[in-house]
DNA sequence: GTCTATAAAGCGATAGAC
DNA sequence: GTCTATCGCTTTATAGAC
């Protein structure tokens, strides 16, 4: 039992946690009681909808996060390198270099998919659209540049997936190089 | 409620799909017994310690399939890019070009992750090993040859994850044709 | 706003008839 | 080998006291 929670605002990254612990289906009410410190009526006031509520706003508060402190900075930059650097840093301390998982693409990959599929579709597309919307403003084409972002927002997926299936931390780390190294390179 | 199924052998590609489509905690012995046409006291004959053992099966059967169809093929060729074609062809094809999950890489998110490690471990540590040496065997570097396979396990499984957020199986396709690319080129 | 008590349904698993 | 019935527990969710 951890320490009660004042506000929604403390309440949402907790909340986040159990569901990319266990997922949305293994995230049961006792387990979020137990994280928050607060018993299920309290939840129930802060969510009159449930669980479903609970996920739908910590989706919603993961995609604020990415919209600020990754996505914005995307669009305003005029320096490609600059802006890849800042984005595969965000990243980096996000994921806590491999050690947390996305919710996102846990729920991606989920029967719940289904359930947030718009949440999730908006996450990735608007993240690819800024990405390569700076890779044409750098003078690439617009599908090479298209090419490269998915390849990019891919390859983090995966080595999240690949690190924490060998246990292995430097796997992330060594992906994040290589995508920027491949986001960079001169055009084909 | 499906047609009922005779053998054991019959029986785990139904579980796989439900485990596939559900995740571990997900998958409840109600949708098993749906997708299967079998009642529980069935399931418990030919699974007596449940669902655990389902799933350690299930994986098994997964493992048993890469063994003999991309691990094995890619430790006995002599033929780096024949084996590179013949393994993405197989994948291409497991993976229903991007319309199927992987379990492996399903379980490796979640938290039953802790509960079937080994297995999970095991099948991505020996399909690195075997591609890894393969592309050693080519002429590469022990570590660039390390680095471009676990690259190409990571691609793959990112590219599950996005065309499945994104509902879009030409990302897996194209993802494919990059793995393929980068694995054959020559040495930096 | 937090709690306890509880409802109703579903869970994994077992027993025993056939 | 398959089924139905059932156990004990946990699930999400609600009610109502404080």
């Amino acid at each position: 039992m951890a320490k009660p929670v004042s506000g929604r605002a403390e309440l949402l990254p907790l909340l986040g946690e159990v569901f990319r612990a266990h997922g949305y289906e293994g995230a049961t009410l006792s387990l979020i009681s137990e994280a928050t410190g607060l018993g299920k009526g309290s939840l129930y006031h802060f969510f009159p909808d449930g669980k479903q509520q609970m996920a739908t706003e910590v989706l919603a508060e993961i995609d604020g996060w990415f919209e600020v402190n990754i996505f914005a900075p995307l669009r305003s930059s005029g320096d490609p390198e600059a802006a890849v650097a800042a984005m595969i840093e965000g990243v980096d301390r996000y994921f806590r270099s491999g050690r947390r998982v996305c919710l996102v693409g846990v729920i991606a990959l989920g029967a719940s998919r289904d359930m947030f599929a718009v949440q999730v579709h908006d996450y990735f597309k608007r993240w690819n659209d800024a990405l390569s919307r700076l890779l044409s403003r750098s003078g690439l084409g617009a599908r090479a540049a298209r090419q490269r972002s998915t390849d990019a927002l891919l390859t983090i997926q995966g080595a999240l997936v690949l690190a924490r299936a060998l246990d292995d931390p430097a796997i992330f780390r060594r992906a994040l190089s290589d995508v920027s190294e491949r986001l960079l390179a001169p055009p084909d």
